[in-house]
DNA sequence: GTGTTATACTTAACAGTGTTAAGTTAAATG
DNA sequence: CATTTAACTTAACACTGTTAAGTATAACAC
């Protein structure tokens, strides 16, 4: 019976034709400017046909942004395989938040700004990727806490602080990128090290 | 010649009507969800006299922004009258500004978040409201700065670190209202209170 | 008061949007 | 080979931002 898993994986890999033809669009043209005709066409089929692989247009944004946040994921992720100290760990692991949005401008700004504008419902769910990745900072932030580097005790509290931070930075560079920015890397670096420092104190 | 200067003031009452009509829909309904038609429709007029008024949408959206950061400014101002302590100053200033954005959630966004999106020209040219506000913001750093109470010497940078903390938990407590946060009030000190601590360390 | 001009506004239209219902083609099953 | 089923398309609806052309009215000159 190899027919229906033939046809079940032509199936998965249209679907995936279609999620990076999104993708691809949404980051060059920004979402508002991409049309479902638009995505037909690159991909070479009729508009109506993405219909029976995802409800609508939001929901082609939301498995866009799930793959974004498995990527940021996977980044973060590799950076915990030789952590040493705690502290360098959790700066590292915040550069590497901020490398990240601004090496995918446009990725990010569709997971952390433009799809709760659609999607009331965070997708920071039990078990969604997007509570992964925050699990990921409570971990780096637990240690560091555990070790009392940090004044702080509570671990959601500081990890938020520090999210903050790394949002806010990123933000700002991306959607302002005309302001007189300090050198970029030296903001970077001094936004991580004064919210560090701050929390030890 | 009293007749063109009714006629002005006709005009411009008009275009204030327009815009304040603009504003309410923008903000209750998402400038996606807003159509030209509907903001005709609320103020009584055919859709094509907006272009009478302004240039496009987008020019509504500035003219909107621009209002916003206004009141920003006037909000933050308000706080310098009786400036003692310089760092207390500041709190109380970076306090204020996420307020306002909570205060007026869909108006942040709007301004510090949608309108780059389609405005590349930040707004943030010499002379601009945008500019002013950050203007104020360099006033307080400068002063805590000069007082010897900051580490870092550096106006620019200290205050380009207060603003994506700012930033950044405003948008997050905006964006992700069904996150687990710690308890806001607690969240919002914390963020300004390890800022402020890791600029002085 | 009448004719002319400029201003303010509207109507109609264009090319595009997301999305659905109905229709068609082609492949797999009996 | 006939039938069922899955995959895909066509046509349409109600909407979008925006422009060109047309209309009515108010202000002006005489």
């Amino acid at each position: 019976m190899g027919v229906k898993e033939r046809r079940a994986r032509e199936k998965e890999q249209l679907r995936q034709q279609i999620l990076s033809a999104a993708r691809e669009l949404f980051v060059n043209e920004g979402y508002e400017n991409v049309s479902m005709r638009k995505i037909a066409n690159k991909i070479e089929y009729s508009p109506t046909t993405i219909y029976l692989y995802f409800k609508d247009k939001t929901d082609l944004l939301d498995s866009v942004c799930k793959e974004t946040l498995l990527n940021l994921l996977d980044t973060l992720e590799q950076l915990k395989r030789n952590n040493t100290d705690p502290v360098e760990t959790l700066r590292k692991s915040g550069r590497a938040y901020i490398e990240f949005g601004l090496k995918y401008p446009q990725d990010y700004k569709l997971t952390f700004v433009i799809r709760p504008q659609f999607q009331k419902g965070l997708g920071l769910d039990e078990g969604s990727v997007g509570e992964q990745v925050f699990n990921y900072l409570r971990e780096m932030v637990s240690e560091c806490i555990q070790q009392q580097i940090f004044q702080q005790v509570d671990v959601e509290t500081t990890g938020q602080v520090m999210w903050s931070a790394v949002h806010g930075v990123t933000l700002l560079l991306i959607d302002f990128p005309d302001f007189p920015w300090t050198e970029k890397d030296k903001l970077i670096d001094t936004v991580i090290h004064t919210t560090i420092e701050g929390l030890k104190a």
